[in-house]
RNA sequence: GGAGAGGUGGCUGAGUGGUCGAAAGCGGCGGUCUUGAAAACCGUUGACUCGAAAGGGUCCGGGGGUUCGAAUCCCUCCCUCUCCGCCA
């Protein structure tokens, strides 16, 4: 959610500025309802203070003894009036808050600006593409050979966007995510969380998925309840209606997680392999930093994101979103995007955004500055460090040989009990 | 799932229809005393929002209702605790 204050002063200026973004805020609507809403508040709030004023009255008069039949009667409609007033109220305000709450985040000065992802701007490449003697395989086709992962029983079991891994495979998987896990608790400073896989409406519309992307999100049928299209949820709703100490600034936070999507309106793609999948393990980064800070936090979360693949020594380039591709909630997003051989192109596997106070304004998370005295509303961050599935897909392509067997990257044989090639799952 | 007890300011906790945004204690802040500190004592101390200010409005788990008036009464949902049942 945006400063309140951004609409009130110049909504010209910030529907301008939004347009960047490709979103078209309707302007009339809005100052027709912020007009009817102060003048329906000021004539509530009179209304109030009238019916106050007479209510304390009559107390006063009974408490001396006296006949307050007059008074009450003096009171009239005052009540019934108040109650249409407030009723008109709610549904104006309701209508105001769904322009608050469905408003996307302004971009940061350096995100380029352009359409779509053709306008993406390439930041910096790592490694290189390795040589193969032979035409690379996809990872559908190298998990065909060693024989360690079905779309069809997953097909059975669930339907379609699933997979089933197992043997080596399995649990190559399993050690990435330890691998992950260790990199940024014991070399970046990250605290490991262990997180509901359920949450409620608030967390999701803390961190921006609710309202505007109920179609994206698993719901179950009975009870209120989400599943989480990534830890980014219950990770940064864990500040949520809090105020923070200064001196506990900044807070970092991951944790590994399976993610739930929908992948409404995806229908045609990526329908080949784990890359698009309903279901699918991410290792995520959550920092929640001082807001002077936060960009220098953006580059050092990026940073920590591409360890895990210069560890791996898988290829791979950082990409600034253009304002036409960017999330809703953030301000400045980095993709990483790693070379996937059976593809012949770059594929992201991490997205890392700074979304300022966007979050923190829909969460209530302020921390107290020490210099002003006053309670600011924090920024929060996050990143995928990284996507677990798309991670394994990488492995399987670059380190794939001639044979079809994998070879196990050096920063994971000890995870593997030393295993060093997967030839057979 | 069944039975019961609760949810009040940073914390503990009083308040069962009216001058209650709310006693008291703790904590915090300021001061007196002290070389300094502690103790003691005195004072002060909730949040949000509209307003230039004066001042107004909202908030006692969430939502709804009764009433001139609700922390207090009613309905409903959520959460916590105790016991029972079930269970990885």
């Amino acid at each position: 959610m945006l400063d309140p204050q951004l609409f009130k002063k110049d909504i010209e200026l910030l529907a301008d500025r939004l347009r960047d973004r490709g979103f078209a805020l309707d302007v009339e609507r809005y100052l027709d309802l912020e007009q009817r809403r102060r003048a329906l508040q000021t004539e509530t709030e009179r209304l109030r203070n009238e019916r106050n004023t007479r209510s304390k009255k009559i107390g006063e008069a009974k408490a001396r003894g006296e006949d307050i039949k007059p008074l009450i009667d003096a009171v009239g409609d005052l009540g019934a009036r108040l109650t249409n007033l407030e009723d008109e109220l709610g549904i104006v305000k309701s209508g105001l808050d769904e322009i608050y709450y469905e408003t996307p985040n302004l971009t940061h000065g350096t995100v380029p600006v352009g359409a779509d992802e053709t306008d993406n701007r390439e930041i910096r490449r790592w490694g290189r593409a390795p040589e193969f003697s032979f035409q690379p395989r996809d990872h559908v086709d190298v998990g065909e050979v060693v024989d360690g992962m079905s779309f069809d029983l997953a097909a059975k079991l669930s339907g379609s966007r699933f997979v089933v891994i197992h043997g080596a495979l399995a649990r190559l998987h399993r050690a990435l995510i330890q691998f992950m896990l260790d990199l940024h608790t014991t070399r970046h400073g990250y605290e490991e969380f262990y997180v509901p896989y359920l949450v409620n409406r608030d967390s999701l519309t803390g961190t921006g998925q609710l309202p505007k992307f109920a179609e994206d999100q698993f719901a179950t049928a009975t009870d209120d309840l989400f599943l989480i299209p990534t830890a980014e949820v219950p990770l940064t709703n864990t500040i949520r209606d809090s105020i923070i100490d200064s001196a506990d600034l900044p807070i970092k936070l991951v944790a590994h997680t399976p993610c739930f999507r929908r992948e409404a309106g995806s229908y045609g793609k990526d329908t080949r392999g784990m890359i698009r999948q309903h279901q699918f393990e991410k290792v995520e980064l959550v920092q929640v930093v001082d807001p002077r800070q936060s960009y220098d936090a953006l580059e050092e979360l990026t940073d920590n994101a591409e360890t895990v693949l210069r560890e791996l020594e898988l290829p791979y380039r950082v990409v600034s979103l253009c304002t036409g591709d960017i999330g809703f909630s953030a301000a400045k997003t980095y993709d990483l995007e790693v070379w996937m051989p059976g593809q012949q192109n770059y594929r992201e596997i991490s997205s890392c955004s700074n979304f300022e106070s966007f979050q923190a304004r829909r969460m209530n998370s302020r921390w107290r500055n020490t210099v002003t005295g006053g309670k600011e509303f924090v920024h929060t961050l996050n990143g995928s460090g990284l996507a677990v599935g798309r991670t394994l897909v990488a492995v399987m392509e670059n380190y794939q040989q001639a044979d079809g067997s994998i070879r196990v990257p050096q920063v994971l044989r000890s995870y593997m009990g030393g295993l060093e090639v997967i030839s057979h799952a």
